[in-house]
DNA sequence: CTCGGTGCTGTGAACGCGCTGAGGACACCG
DNA sequence: CGGTGTCCTCAGCGCGTTCACAGCACCGAG
């Protein structure tokens, strides 16, 4: 368990806590000391201040995740505000607690963040020169910015969380479109085809008889 | 994403909201019929009010998970507790929010979860040189790729999965024909003729009188 | 060697999948 | 109330896929 936090007093009462609840706990005091921990570290999760000497909280999440670090995170602010708390999960943190907060929710938030475990997945998808940013949900094109309408962004959505793989016309009906409403399959087809105007024509395979795929 | 609350304008606010931000919404409004719709409805993720008629929002997550259902959940509760804050997640839920909240910050939370994505197992089936991913669709011969109709992917694929095995044309048919009655055991061999030809010529050995066997 | 049975393959026709343009239904906005 | 944009259905079409058919090759038994 790695925290990043400057204010001493506090850090020593984290690694106090935790350690008593049986974590090896290191701490860093800077925002480059705990980049520099993060990468090299190997931990199950990081509790991570916002306001750091030399390097924010978000900043540091952001270039974590750059590099391909999916550690949990959990962050620690005393700004409460609802932007200032979109904006942190939306750089890369898993969790977000305003200060003061309760110890006791710490540690269950804590036990579900290593519960979870998985490595996430980026803020930004991106396959080829396609990128795709779900939190300001913009796509662009090699760097240049495609509008997309809401269902034609859900579908590329799917699509790029798992490209290459074949993904059948009901599935993307199930997932994509609402499942209690019944839409023709023929409606893939058309938003299919609308992408690939404004994707490029190969950027979506059609696999007769079996769905469509992303190019990777 | 499954919505699961009683209270109907906030159910049909969160819908309406989360629709427009492209999400495929189910809503339902007691503890059992959430917990069915979670069993089967392959969602993405849930959010789960705490006090529910039938069941409350604990108990259906703690069922869900014991039944090895792992989708994020989202709970929304009118506690602000500590304590019932841990229980929630305790339970098994992902992440916790007090009512009343900020529709931003849920939104953003609902992206942090959706970005942990379940974890994807490469399942490839391999023979010799012949590689063949079912997720993908791709079929590979020493590295090169080969190109297959649906028909003759899925004789393919139910051959790989019995290497060595010899499979009648009977229970080809039965298995990669689904009308078997209305087809002939001719279109068998015409099929594997057409794999012969894109596999190479001794890849399907003939066992007169009994089948096909894949070499391995 | 002969012969019946089994499997192989070229041909061609019907089928149905997927693509597209047109247009209606609906919501939103000025 | 018309203009605009989105969503989705519909019908037609092109073409790849599927499969029946028939003739031929091959195998094994007598």
């Amino acid at each position: 368990m790695l925290v990043v936090e400057d204010e001493a007093r506090l850090a020593a009462a984290l690694q106090r806590g935790l350690q008593a609840e049986g974590f090896a706990v290191d701490v860093a005091a800077t925002g480059p000391a705990g980049l520099d921990a993060a990468r090299h570290g190997g931990y199950d999760a990081m509790i991570l201040d916002v306001m750091l000497p030399g390097l924010s909280g978000y900043e540091l999440v952001r270039r974590l995740r750059a590099e391909q670090h999916w550690l949990p995170v959990l962050m620690l602010s005393a700004k409460d505000g609802e932007y200032d708390q979109a904006d942190g999960l939306d750089c890369g943190a898993d969790d977000y607690l305003t200060k003061p907060f309760s110890y006791v929710v710490l540690l269950a938030r804590l036990r579900a963040l290593l519960r979870r475990g998985a490595p996430e997945r980026p803020t930004v998808l991106a396959v080829g020169d396609l990128r795709l940013d779900p939190a300001r949900r913009r796509v662009t094109r090699a760097d240049a910015e495609v509008t997309l309408t809401a269902r034609e962004f859900a579908l590329l959505d799917y699509l790029m969380r798992r490209p290459g793989q074949v993904i059948s016309k009901v599935e993307l009906l199930d997932h994509v479109w609402d499942a209690s409403l019944e839409t023709a399959p023929n409606a893939v087809e058309v938003y299919v085809g609308y992408l690939r105007r404004k994707l490029g024509r190969d950027r979506l395979e059609t696999v007769r008889g079996a769905g469509y795929r992303l190019a990777t």
